[in-house]
DNA sequence: TATGAATGAGTTTTCATTCAT
DNA sequence: AATGAATGAAAACTCATTCAT
């Protein structure tokens, strides 16, 4: 059962361990929201039992949050690198619809996906990470996402008066598109079924607006 | 003692306690969510004993669904009417930041920020109801913005390629600020502190894009 | 199994079994001291479930706080009756030795003999109550002591320089036998075997010293 | 960093600490009792792991065993010198007096106090505990008591018709002032606030007792 | 031998739900 | 119909003890 790699035992119990317990508190976080996930199914999930699992996290409230901000931190270090690849000089629109598709790619993986539900349904009443949340991802993603806008001003590509308001509005649009395209089952009522059009649609729209 | 209005007997007991029951249910429920509300409480601050709300509602599931339906259909009852409410041959312009004035505004209300938050939230675990919410509520409000917008076309205010997409952006937009307007202390880095600039300043973005 | 007499539902219920939760939580954490006494235990003993003890004391620390307050005041009850007990105008050797029987005995039942092993042991993690519970029982039985060396004296019966520390000096020995007396397994080999024959020396070894 | 002096590895490793560990354990089983006192905190006192603590002594109760059996026999090291030093053919009220002051003193150091309290709250349950420290300890001590009574009966000081119960009755009277004294935010109520003089109080009581 | 890490076996606590009046 | 009281079932949490290195 035991891998015979070359691992080091350290790994292999205590880094390792702490990555499956957060990984599987996301996923059960994710399902079930703060008050109604078990910590006994995430222990059993992660492979440990819940007398393990409290010696990494001394509370259920504690653990939530560690997740909360580990994943966070795992956006980051997503997000600034996708920006900085290679599309300096592309064209605005192109850079925009790059943005919004990684977006929604990144909103769809399971992770993330559990995280933005729970910056929307339990942040709440954990007010500190929400703040930690609203600022680090959202607050940077709108910073990113004006930056391109402002870029396709000075490239002539777009007629905006205040890019700071129009790449809040646009994000606005992508996070709850993000949330209807995550539950296809309930949403596709309004988004219709072929997701790939209705992600098409809406970009078409966003440049129109923003175009002359 | 005996109060001298015309109130039936049933009224002042029956339905008046349902009432005053699904009330405090969607303010608990709104507050901490589904797992997390206590009966207990809600019965407190209802006036009754948890036994009677029991009586009335079988289980804590049937409650909540309950309250989801309600809480929805006199959502419903709001939409309509405001929707008729003499803008017909109104500016389209003028309509559309009425809309968005009165969905904030509507959002505003405790009983609708909880119903927000609970569709945002919770739902996903009671799928038919968030269908209902989804098909009643945000599809109901995308066809009347829709509606509008069609208007602003014919009336040559607005040049738009795809009415129903762009409905839909709008809305998502609405949706999203909504979120953020209902938290401040968490947002207000991203929308800033002035709420009322910060509406105009997202109808003023929406109106520019949709104009030529 | 439940008895067909006449006693109404509610003390059949209520009050009756807060009674029978107090004698056994008395009991069991008179056994253990209170960190080991286990709660499970004692509702066993008392015949209910967890849970209901848990309705009538909201925790474990409030439970034993009132099962300590409940039997302080019962001995209360006990202390100040005897003390009035007709033996005003008797000889103070004869209330004196009177005393030492009552207290001895009242040590003995099961029940303040858990409370005396309480204040000894575990009131030091609960201050107040070692206050409440030295004020009123053993200052109590103090002063009462006090009163009877002062009749003594004031009959000439005794010849006593400070009558308080005398009666102080009294009871702390009587105190101590008491602890003896509770587990003769442990001190007879201090005590002697014959326990009688003890308690008349203990006395006799006391007017010895006060008489002249 | 190799020490310089003399010891031996086995003194500066192996019982050096378990002399850590008998002494962090005293004072945590002395501070909350046998039940509450945790392992990991005794480890952590005595600087070591909890899994080393384990290895030197096999089980909880074992550990407890060993931390009362040790002190006993230390303070049984300190009765006896003491009972030599150069008191005999003093008067028996000076060595009456100075024994008193010995027990008090003794008594107040943290770890006889803590012997003191876990004899009386929990060595019940370690009976055979129990019994040597009332042999070994509480016996001692009223046989040398009883020796200085008996001595001054010899010297005409004191006029004493039984010496063993009147030893067993200071005693007694003792350990519970020994106790008062220990807690005096408890019983200053009963002892007054200046405990030189309720010490004082009490022997001249003793003294004036026994003597004529 | 010492220890970081894991865990079994328990404990208290919570709460929706039921029952008897 | 309303409710005070009781409880089953489950949850988080604790800690002595064990294991692997």
């Amino acid at each position: 059962m035991t891998p015979t790699t070359t691992l080091t035992p350290r790994e292999s119990t205590g880094e390792r361990r702490e990555e499956r317990i957060l990984r599987a508190a996301l996923t059960e976080f994710g399902r079930r929201g703060f008050a109604a996930a078990r910590e006994g199914l995430i222990a059993r999930l992660a492979g440990v039992s819940t007398a393990t699992l409290r010696q990494h996290f001394p509370t259920k409230e504690a653990l939530f949050k560690e997740v909360v901000r580990t994943t966070v931190v795992r956006t980051l270090a997503r997000v600034e690198p996708e920006a900085a690849a290679g599309l300096v000089g592309e064209s605005a629109v192109r850079r925009l619809r790059e943005f919004a598709r990684w977006f929604w790619q990144t909103m769809d993986e399971p992770e993330y996906a559990a995280l933005l539900r729970l910056s929307m349904g339990e942040l709440t009443r954990f007010p500190e990470l929400a703040v930690f949340h609203a600022i680090e991802v959202t607050g940077r993603a709108a910073q990113q996402l004006e930056r391109t806008l402002a870029d396709g001003v000075a490239q002539g590509e777009f007629r905006i008066s205040d890019t700071r308001a129009t790449a809040r509005l646009i994000l606005a649009a992508l996070i709850t598109h993000a949330h209807w395209f995550a539950h296809p089952e309930i949403y596709s009522g309004i988004t219709g079924v072929d997701r790939a059009a209705a992600e098409e649609s809406v970009m078409r729209v966003v440049v129109e607006g923003l175009k002359r």
